[in-house]
DNA sequence: AATTATTAAAAGTCAAAGAAAGTCAAACTT
DNA sequence: AAGTTTGACTTTCTTTGACTTTTAATAATT
């Protein structure tokens, strides 16, 4: 204990308390807390990432800003699964194929929604001057899981 | 949050209500909120281009004024001229968020299927060891709006 | 009175400066 | 060796200001 990384964990998690999310300035928080800011991006790395249950977003330039939110409810949730062990790495086409009709399987995603992510994903959208398709797909799937499961949880499923 | 930017984005889309277009003086505005001039027109171009369905005009001179409009289209008018004329070149995530709302608005898509379209094009998804992001995100656009019109030429719309 | 010249009142443009946040690797701790 | 801390450098977005262009209003001229 006593590391500064743990201390702004702790922080942060006293200021989040019962809110979904919250917004931060990282210089503001490096400042109080007399570090780099880096520092920041540090804690966040390593104690606020999708694993653990938290999405950052941000926003640079003037009155940039750091936006924390809380996404997991239940780690038994197949989308959690897919989002921590399976979308951590590239994935082909064909494969997240059968992932997503498999989320519809589930109820996850309505037909029309279902074809929205898969023309989303589609070897000539993600076409890329360099070996980074698969890298790309995973991403974005990764980052359409993670809404879907706030949104299941603010409707309460 | 509180950049200058955002509130007089905000001030304006409220100025507008339900009204179809709006007139207004550079100068007073920039007067009220005590800025640069230019940064009316920044807010503009940043905020109130076509791709996000306004049109602006002006005129100089002595009761000079900036004219908003909305511009309301048909659906597949308006999809054909996004594939064709705004996404055939890089988009910046803040551009695209603009369109994407206005295509809710124009009733293309459920807030649902933006939603999801959204997280295909956020920088953290879409975030690549070249500089690359604003070319693929304006490809997963194109994907995505091309099915579209294909599904609404099938359903007859 | 009509035309022309002058002045002043807008708005436009563009690039430099500023304000955040991101990255990454070296140095430091335990 | 693994986990932290630091700092130099990069990228992105916003703000500012000097300069330009256009147009209306006014003054001067015929």
């Amino acid at each position: 204990m006593a590391n500064i990384s743990d201390i702004i964990e702790k922080f942060i998690l006293d200021a989040m308390q019962e809110g979904q999310s919250l917004q931060i300035s990282r210089n503001e928080l490096a400042n109080f807390f007399s570090c780099a800011p880096s520092q920041i991006n540090y804690v966040l790395a390593t104690r606020f990432s999708n694993e653990r249950g938290y999405d950052v977003s941000s926003q640079r330039g003037g009155g940039g800003y750091i936006k924390l939110t809380r996404i997991i409810v239940d780690k038994n949730d197949l989308l959690f699964t897919l989002v921590t062990n399976v979308l951590n790495k590239p994935i082909n086409y064909l494969t997240s194929k059968k992932l997503v009709a498999n989320l519809v399987e589930n109820g996850c995603f309505s037909p029309d929604e279902a074809n929205i992510v898969l023309c989303a994903i589609t070897p000539k959208a993600l076409n890329c001057p360099i070996d980074f398709t698969d890298t790309l797909r995973a991403q974005i799937l990764k980052s359409i899981l993670i809404e879907k499961m706030q949104n299941n949880h603010k409707e309460g499923n």
